[in-house]
RNA sequence: GCUGAGAUGGCGGAGUGGACAAUCGCACCAGACUGUAAAUCUGGUGGCCGUAUGGCCUACCUAGGUUCGAAUCCUAGUCUCAGCA
């Protein structure tokens, strides 16, 4: 029986912390679903509470100035995952990056299709027009599939014509994972609550020496062309538009995870909500126990 | 005190007689998103009514004026900045 416990919401409402009570009280291990905690040497201001939280897995999985995508993470969650079911424990999932979770819970199709970097380049001059007009002639059925955001989003138009261009079957990433059960956790706040949560938490992290690791990383040259180089990182040292970035991107997160009805939310703010969860995944504990039975 | 420049929506900043409820950027709100996802992209953003084309009201420092019509021109005032005393 492959349980699989999931722990999301926006950032700043404590998910590590409650998936670390859990997987004490569940002998469960954390997989981190973050899509900035995979680079070395950026600590504090992705947050990585290693001294507090003690072992998650999925840290640390690339340099700050190499690439990371979607399906590198499968890959690497699902051997994890394989890992923790041969310790007959529990996976937990924990994360802020919504499409991480979708990818892992969800196996989706085309992650597994590489990116063509020569494609990418010849393409990288063309206009919006210029790149939907390439698609058209493709495949209008897909082209049309596209909604009017994305048709104005040149990112998702090369994927898109990277994925069609690619012309075989589309590959699976890695070998999937299927789960039987599946519970969704997720953790929220108002919006003036989140807000003084990232205050603090960014407050926090200055003051436990983020400048210092910026210039660690900027010694190192990572800071050169890295895709890891973003909020907090990116502004430094203007900390207001950090907590401002920081909150919209916590915006952007509820609206990632508000469409996915299977998540069960519970509000940060209310009193013993830890309480709650863990009354929740001990009952979903138990009835899958029963079943094997 | 004199001389010059200027006062525009939450902020920055365009516009300099009609196409202006006012380009754009920021901020803010909502949303999209199956290989960059802490990324990328879309829509909205004076008030009221309408699903909408649209309609009405209040607006470009204040008060008057010119004009069919003013954020834009004129007069007076208030304030800000720069240079000189």
């Amino acid at each position: 029986m492959k349980k699989l416990l999931v722990i999301c919401g926006p950032t700043a409402t404590g998910k590590t912390a409650l998936a670390t009570r859990l997987a004490k009280k569940f002998n469960g291990e954390l997989v981190s679903a973050d899509s900035r905690q995979v680079y070395k040497y950026m600590d504090i201001g992705t947050g990585k509470d290693i001294k507090k939280y003690g072992k998650i897995l999925g840290y640390d999985l690339v340099r700050p100035d190499e690439e990371f995508s979607v399906s590198q993470y499968v890959n690497f969650a699902n051997s994890a995952i394989r890992k923790i079911y041969s310790q007959n424990k529990l996976p937990i999932l924990v994360g802020g990056t919504g499409l991480y979770i979708k990818a892992v819970v969800d196996n989706l199709d085309r992650i597994g299709i590489p990116r063509n970097l020569k494609l990418r380049k010849k393409l990288s001059t063309k206009t919006i027009e210029e790149l939907f007009a390439a698609l058209m002639k493709i495949s209008p059925v897909e082209a049309l599939k596209l909604n009017s955001s994305d048709r104005a989003n040149p990112r998702r138009l090369v994927r898109l014509l990277e994925v069609l261009n690619y012309g075989e079957a589309p590959a699976s990433a890695a070998e999937s994972l299927q789960f039987d059960d599946v519970l969704w956790v997720g953790l929220r706040a108002s919006a003036k609550e989140l807000k003084k949560r990232i205050v603090k938490r960014v407050d926090e992290r200055i003051k436990s020496g983020f400048e210092k690791e910026v210039e660690f990383l900027k010694q190192k040259d990572f800071f050169k062309y890295a895709p890891s180089v973003t909020l907090g990182y990116k502004d430094w040292p203007d900390t207001e538009k950090w907590k401002r970035e920081e909150f919209k991107y916590a915006k952007r997160q509820i609206t990632w995870f508000k469409k996915d009805k299977r998540i069960k939310w519970f509000d940060v703010s209310k009193k013993d909500y830890g309480g709650k969860i863990e009354k929740l995944v001990k009952k979903w504990h138990n009835i899958q126990n029963a079943k094997e039975n």
